[in-house]
RNA sequence: GGUGAUAUGGCCGAGUGGCUAGGCAGAGGUCUGCAAAACCUCGUACGGGGGUUCGACUCCCUCUAUCACCUCCA
């Protein structure tokens, strides 16, 4: 089935086809590892991942789909330094090697990066490749090279910029963003990674060599320029070499637009002469409570602060995916719960179709699919979608279904779950029977005694207790289950 | 202050010029001694005020409120 995407830089929905025959490539700008990251950050992963999910199992696509590790930049440097407090000691002893320090942090964080992601149920297998900054320099030198051979950049205080003035000449510089060129600040350039959004400045490709950084030898013109990648020029390398220009999708959180995907297109452009793709998908930010998630306010949870909390991976997954990636996403714990018991829902439909029970009714697969299938092919309306999956559950009683139907069902769920991965394919477990306690099966024993010789009193009684001490009985014709609360 | 967005039933969350979102909660029912679980059935809605229209929740104006970005952030 076409895919259709909303385009950033078209600002339209357009329809999706890949530039090499079936295949997807995909780059998904990842995170900075200098902190663990905090379920704002873990949106942008979940779209990425439901979108090339959804490439592959409605538009059956071949995918092949990069997420790069930021591990050099302003922050990981400050916070790799000697006497950052935030060293840890699970990152080993710091050294007076710069280099060594921020590997040491950055592969600390780049491993619960990878932990929670796979925590969330993105597959790491689905990765073509998870490439780091630090070891692509070579090629960012390169494409810096050639920016400065075209023109559009340019060495000052040891540093490389990229001269916005200069590359407006030959191409627009705001394809994403509209700047606005009255304020734009002649001369005026950054050196920080970041700057001022609505200031159109001179971006740092190169930043020179400063006391206690890393720092890598740079020979420009016969002139060594020692020093470390800018933030924005470490993609442009990076997809360039593992995807090559142009590949066909490229995502990444909604505050991204600008400047770093903006820098991206720039840099590409002026120095490889393609842009790095001509389909930008971005998502929208989320917010926890109604607030807007910062890491300056602090009011913002872990992926393990959650999980700390009682809560399942498989329900934030399933709540995040649950609204529209373009929309904002106000994360609560009560819509998490209600999403959990959604979730159980059709876990318990699907665990109804293992069921050796068969009866007359028949579906129409094709046109169940196709009932969801649709929606996601539709820029990934994933709300529309579940309320396919709910209207299906809700029109079939799984019980009343022959086998030849419950088959085709079973297959169609899952398909789905190859894309939303938050239920089980299988047949409804045993009921775990938990090792209660003895003394819980003892009372247990002589409340059911009590139900067969109808002294209902007692029973209630013994129950209660029972329930007290953590365990619930359900009754069934035979006898009866022990469930752990 | 500037820019941009949003206001939907108890809560969350889609959508459309006239015709059903969906989920959670709630109510009723089946089952059960009663429960629990499961399953079945069922409400209530479109921020205020104008306007356009045969007809608006859906278009236009206005008011109000909320939020985001303009600072690090996905």
């Amino acid at each position: 089935m076409k895919i259709k995407l909303y385009n950033s830089l078209t600002k339209s929905t357009d329809e999706f086809t890949p530039i090499n025959g079936n295949e997807v490539r995909m780059y998904s700008c990842g995170p900075t590892v200098y902190n663990f990251a905090h379920i704002g950050n873990m949106r942008a992963f979940l779209f990425a991942d439901f979108l090339q999910r959804v490439l592959r199992v409605v538009g059956e696509h071949d995918l092949k789909w990069v997420m790069n590790i930021t591990n050099i930049d302003d922050k990981t440097i400050r916070d790799s330094q000697p006497g950052s407090n935030a060293w840890l000691g699970d990152m080993g002893k710091q050294t007076d090697n710069p280099l060594e320090n921020l590997l040491n942090l950055t592969k600390f964080y780049e491993n619960e990066f990878l932990k929670d992601i796979a925590t969330l149920g993105i597959n790491p297998e689905h990765f073509y490749s998870m490439p780091k900054a630090t070891e692509y320099i070579e090629e960012m030198k390169d494409l810096i090279l050639k920016i400065i051979d075209n023109g559009i950049a340019y060495v000052s205080d040891n540093s490389v910029y990229f001269n916005v003035n200069e590359w407006r000449k030959k191409d627009i510089y705001g394809k994403l963003k509209k700047i606005d060129f009255d304020n734009f600040l002649q001369g005026a350039r950054v050196d920080a990674d970041t700057y001022e959004r609505e200031q159109a400045s001179d971006f740092v490709l190169w930043k020179g060599k400063k006391e206690n950084e890393p720092f890598w030898d740079f020979e420009i013109n016969g002139v060594n320029v020692p020093g470390r990648p800018g933030w924005h020029i470490e993609c442009s390398a990076m997809e360039k070499v593992l995807l090559d220009l142009p590949f066909d999708i490229h995502t990444g959180g909604i505050d991204l637009k600008f400047p770093h995907h903006e820098d991206e297109i720039a840099q590409s452009k002026a120095g490889y002469g393609i842009e790095p793709t001509a389909f930008w998908c971005h998502n929208e930010f989320l917010e926890v409570e109604g607030q807007k998630m910062s890491k300056s306010l602090g009011n913002f949870f872990t992926l393990r602060d959650l999980l700390n909390k009682g809560v399942d991976a498989k329900d934030i997954r399933l709540a995040m995916l649950s609204t529209h990636y373009g929309t904002k996403y106000n994360f609560t714990f009560k819509d998490v719960e209600a999403t959990r018991k959604a979730r159980l829902r059709v876990q318990e439909f699907i665990y109804t179709l293992f069921d050796e029970q068969f009866g007359t009714k028949e579906v129409s697969i094709d046109d169940l699919q196709n009932s969801v299938f649709v929606q996601l092919a539709d820029d990934l309306h994933s709300p529309k979608a579940l309320a396919a999956i709910f209207t299906i559950i809700n029109n079939h009683n799984a019980a009343e279904l022959t086998k030849e139907s419950k088959d085709q069902l079973i297959n169609l769920f899952a398909k789905l779950n190859d894309i939303y991965a938050v239920w089980e394919i299988t047949p409804r477990p045993a009921e775990e029977k938990q090792e209660a306690p003895v003394e819980v099966i003892e009372l247990a024993n002589q409340r059911w005694q009590a139900k067969k010789d109808k002294n209902w009193g007692l029973a209630d009684e013994i129950r209660a207790k029972v329930t007290s001490l953590g365990w619930t009985i359900k009754d069934t014709k035979e006898g009866f289950d022990l469930v752990a609360n």
